[in-house]
RNA sequence: GGGCCUAUAGCUCAGAUGGUUAGAGCGCGCGCCUGAUAAGCGCGAGGUCGAUGGUUCGAUUCCACCUAGGCCCA
């Protein structure tokens, strides 16, 4: 029989094992997710995965709400991308790992867009009109999230999410609320807001804006008695002492009660020279002589730029420590009150005389100081912008219009240095564009004092694990710095604060019903009929009938009109979620988001988990960074430098966006730009090919145990597929997801394209379809597509189905209802891999031996080479032990070896190019290469050269090798 | 201004209790192959390890300060 006949080699072709399948090499991800989406939908993949871990441990990641406004943007897609890796590598792992998503869905940004989309009609309807509006709204961005959030390739309850604007959810904020006011957190106490008096509201910091305003600049001096400093300032003994201070709202005036000095600044006390600036007629303190005597105070850093603008050109007196001065008190300037000195970090040296006038009532520091020392929150300012009577003569005066009337008091009083105009940057209402005032205003907060909340919370977060590491550092500073929490906002889409207080147009004592009956029916109303309820019914409604004040008798109520705080809503999400969804269990295993929520999320939660249950809702909490341009700056619509999701998943794939997730250590802000994108686009295809190849060779797979026939290469690639499965399990366990990326790519480039399947082809396409050892490698192959598709599954979820849909012979219908794979200790063999690793450096210098042949054009394709290989006795011994495998290991048609230098015996080379010189090894020493054009023909084939070739008359293109495989 | 963090080849990442020429993959350049083919293989060139001081026999690795960038505050 005649085994190749004149229509030749494609005849030959037609008997190798060539590499078959339908999996396609270009990815058409754009295409193929949906089609991937729609099977895991259609066969139930995630509610299966649930059913099948349902008896197991728990591991629980909670979800923390994204707001439910706009469309998602890259940081939610990083966001999401990392939560799925984590669940389905738990689930995977047979743990059960349910994810239910959520949204904070109350809240000023959506009620400021409806506001915006009624226009003038927002001040018309009502306030369950308007919430009905915020609420259609929130519906409608969670289902636009929602599907964008599942494009993504996150599985999860996507049916059954939850919503903080649920009434079950509504219920529990209103639940938690009460908790925390039926143990005493709870107070009403007074904080300045952004107030505008022309639309009588509060502002939040989104609905001011900035523009310039002229206003008066006054340095206004407060007297101090010299017996305050004690003996400290001799020199001061006897003198007209003044602190001076800088504003530009003189009608704080009033409410001022304290001035502030920096601890770290000098303070100098200058004598006042009035030869160039007479003050007006005399006026004498305490009898203590005339106004030459005036020393004036102000900081040390400030005396130059002052000096001739409010004459401070006297001598120096006395030079002091700012923390020196804390506690001495000065004189109100025209009111009989004394203005405490205290210590504050925020007094600067930009501007003013580096003391600062300080109304509790009327400032952000202002506040804060006031808190520290004790004073009054004192705002004698109304709703309109009025002085009320407690600012005395000032009483129904206009802020802004008594400034001229106090400038010209502390005229009078001899306590005005100097007078000017300044325009400045101020705050203005967006809505009526007219300047804003800060006024103090009565609001709901949380004590953190209380029953030592600050001190439990500090102590749960040391029980925490935070990563990374330093997340603990940074919001343990931030629960040891921050204020009692505010949570009342005076708006009307929120859950409500409700409580009822006895109030009547007459009067009633102003106290708070805080029974336990009352609270808990209101809650159960709450939990039937949604928050509306509340702004529904008059507060009689949610009381017993004849319910009597049980401090005054009284029976006339208000209700609170306030709403909370939308980070109480979020911070509550642990009670709301994780104790009532029964799939769920509480303290969650782990929270994971930005690492912005140290202030935000992390922190609302701890409190209230804390405030109402003693301990941390959380076990461990990972932060991940921001997203950044490709050259590491934020991104925003100005710059032009904004990368949306929809837009890489439109041009290459969610797949590209989920490999890129993975590939970036997140722990620090991370980067996305076109390279970057580039970049993992190539080298998804190496991991894709890499796949399609094994795909290939096993399409005639028997699917039997061909574990005993494997050679020892087979047994090196087994060991190294453990070796990568124990590497690749452990950085998921440990969340350095970049590191499973590196290590699978790495394992498809340098141990199976570029070595394995490489050496690996002749075998496969040239042997007996059925021989042992063909077989062999088909079923090394095959473990390495299951353990490889089972690995990657979590990060590319659609290829890693994908793939697990050509694979035949496998059990469970998706690759996420599979094991995660197990390294297998059977196969884990580190000698042989060191062993290996010996021969691998070897066969690198090989190749450089075999490219400069190449390059001189000797060679072309490597198996038209023979190999001389000298080596030192060790590398000897090692190849020697291989001596008939070495052509397939280095791909050349002929190895020798040998000890002896030179290396070239001086026969066997004739009719054959002289090689012009052996290649010297650099990384092994004693190592030189010799390459020759191998001997014989090239069989037709196998394209091995062989001496072979020619000796059969019925296949004279043949080798040996082949023409026993085809005869 | 304060708290926390980051800075290693064009890109993504390793690394060293401080110690010989700082690693990988990709990309790039050059070449091979045409039986993984809009694939595969080989070789090569790329880094004053952000800057400056200090500690040390020796620092990219430790310390300080600075610069750039980020989050959260003010």
């Amino acid at each position: 029989m005649a085994i190749t006949d004149s229509q030749g080699r494609k005849d030959i072709k037609d008997t190798l094992n060539l590499p078959q399948t339908g999996f396609p090499m270009k990815a058409n991800l754009t295409h193929k997710e949906p089609e991937l989406l729609k099977f895991w939908e259609e066969n139930k993949i995630y509610e299966k995965l649930q059913n099948k871990n349902s008896g197991s441990k728990h591991y629980i990641l909670h979800d923390g709400p994204p707001y439910a406004n706009g469309h998602i943007h890259i940081g939610h897609a990083l966001n999401k991308i990392l939560k799925d890796i984590i669940v389905k590598f738990k689930s995977m792992q047979g743990l059960y790992s349910p994810y239910v998503p959520g949204w904070d869905c109350h809240g000023l940004p959506i009620e400021l867009q409806v506001d915006k989309n009624l226009g003038d009609k927002k001040d018309k309807i009502g306030v369950l009109e308007k919430r009905k509006l915020c609420k259609e709204y929130a519906e409608k961005f969670v289902d636009i999230q929602r599907d964008e959030f599942k494009r993504l390739g996150v599985m999860g309850d996507w049916a059954e999410p939850y919503l903080t604007m649920s009434y079950e959810y509504e219920g529990t904020i209103v639940r938690k609320f009460s908790e925390f006011v039926k143990k005493g957190y709870a107070y009403k106490g007074k904080k300045p807001v952004h107030w505008c008096p022309s639309c009588v509201t509060a502002l939040a910091e989104a609905e001011v804006e900035y523009a310039d305003k002229e206003s008066p600049s006054v340095f206004v001096k407060f007297g101090v008695q010299s017996s305050e400093f004690g003996d400290k300032t001799p020199s001061l003994e006897g003198k007209n002492i003044f602190f001076v201070i800088w504003t530009t709202t003189p009608w704080t005036l009033p409410a001022n009660l304290a001035l502030a000095f920096h601890p770290d600044f000098i303070y100098v006390a200058v004598e006042a020279n009035h030869e160039n600036n007479p003050p007006p007629p005399p006026f004498s303190k305490g009898g203590m002589g005339g106004f030459s005597d005036e020393v004036y105070i102000v900081a040390e850093g400030r005396l130059e730029a002052l000096k001739e603008r409010i004459d401070l050109s006297g001598k120096v007196l006395a030079k002091i420590s700012g923390k020196d001065l804390e506690g001495i008190n000065a004189e109100h300037p025209f009111i009989q009150r004394k203005s405490r000195a205290v210590l504050g970090e925020f007094v600067s040296l930009e501007e003013g005389t580096g003391i600062v006038h300080i109304a509790p009532g009327h400032g952000e520091d202002d506040y804060k100081t006031g808190l520290k020392y004790g004073l009054d929150i004192y705002a004698p300012v109304d709703d309109r912008g009025k002085f009320t009577k407690q600012a005395g003569e000032l009483e129904g005066q206009f802020v802004f219009k008594a400034n001229a009337v106090i400038i010209e008091t502390l005229k009078n009083n001899n306590a005005l240095i100097k007078e000017e105009k300044i325009t400045h940057s101020y705050p203005h209402c967006w809505r009526c564009k007219k300047p804003v005032i800060f006024r103090a205003t009565e609001q709901w907060f949380i004590s953190v004092e209380h029953n030592n909340l600050r001190g439990k919370c500090l102590e749960e977060i040391d029980k925490v694990h935070w990563i990374p590491k330093w997340g603990r550092d940074r919001i343990y500073n931030m629960v040891s710095g921050r204020p009692d929490w505010c949570v009342s906002r005076q708006r009307a889409w929120g859950a409500p604060i409700t409580l009822i207080r006895c109030e009547s147009a007459s009067g009633g004592c102003g106290e708070f019903v805080k029974k336990d009956s009352v609270l808990d029916a209101i809650t159960k109303q709450v939990e039937e009929n949604g928050a509306d309820i509340w702004f529904m019914k008059k507060a009689e409604e949610f009381l017993p009938p004849g319910y009597k004040c049980e401090k005054c008798g009284g029976a006339s109520f208000s209700k609170e009109l306030d709403i909370l705080d939308v980070w109480f809503d979020s911070g509550v999400s642990h009670a709301a979620v994780l104790e009532k969804n029964a799939k769920l269990s509480w303290p969650a295993d782990i929270y994971l988001e930005g690492s912005d929520q140290h202030r935000g999320w992390f922190q609302s939660s701890l409190l209230t988990s804390v405030g109402t249950k003693g301990t941390s809702p959380y076990k461990t909490v990972l932060t991940h960074g921001f997203v950044m341009d490709g050259s590491g700056k934020k991104m925003s619509k100005s710059l032009g430098n904004v990368v949306a999701p929809q837009e890489v998943i439109k041009a290459n794939g969610a797949e590209i966006l989920r490999l890129w997730v993975s590939a970036e250590d997140y722990r620090d802000d991370i980067r996305i730009s076109k390279e970057i994108i580039d970049r993992l686009t190539e080298a998804y295809r190496k991991i894709r090919n890499t796949a399609r190849f094994l795909l290939g060779n096993l399409s005639d797979f028997d699917g039997k145990d061909y574990s005993k026939d494997l050679l020892e290469i087979d047994r090196w690639a087994m060991s190294r597929l453990q070796t990568l499965t124990a590497k690749i399990t452990a950085a998921y366990e440990r969340f350095d997801f970049h590191e499973v990326y590196h290590l699978l790519h790495n394992f498809c480039v340098v141990d199976m394209s570029s070595f394995y399947l490489d050496t690996l082809k002749d075998r496969l396409y040239t042997f007996k379809a059925a021989s042992k050892e063909r077989r062999a490698a088909q079923w090394v192959l095959n473990r390495i597509l299951l353990t490889m598709t089972g690995l990657m599954a979590p990060v590319i979820s659609f290829t890693a189905e994908e793939i697990w849909s050509f694979i035949a012979g496998k059990k469970e219908e998706s690759v996420f209802l599979s094991p995660f794979p197990k390294a297998d200790e059977k196969y884990l063999d580190s000698a042989l891999e060191d062993k290996w690793a010996r021969l691998i450096a070897i066969r690198n210098e090989i190749n450089k031996a075999l490219e400069f042949k190449r390059q001189n054009k000797f060679i072309g394709n490597s198996l038209e080479a023979k190999v001389i290989i000298c080596l030192q006795e060790n590398e000897f011994n090692l190849l020697n032990e291989y001596k008939d495998f070495l052509p397939t290991l280095f791909i050349v048609s002929g190895a020798e070896i040998t000890s002896l230098h030179p290396p070239l015996a001086k026969g066997g080379m004739e009719g054959f190019v002289k090689p012009d010189g052996a290649y010297e090894s650099e990384e092994i020493k004693g190592m030189s290469v010799i390459v020759e054009r191998a001997s014989g023909k090239k069989c037709a084939r196998c394209w091995n050269w062989s001496t072979s070739v020619g000796t059969h008359t019925d296949a004279a293109e043949l080798c040996d090798r082949c023409y026993n495989v085809i005869k």
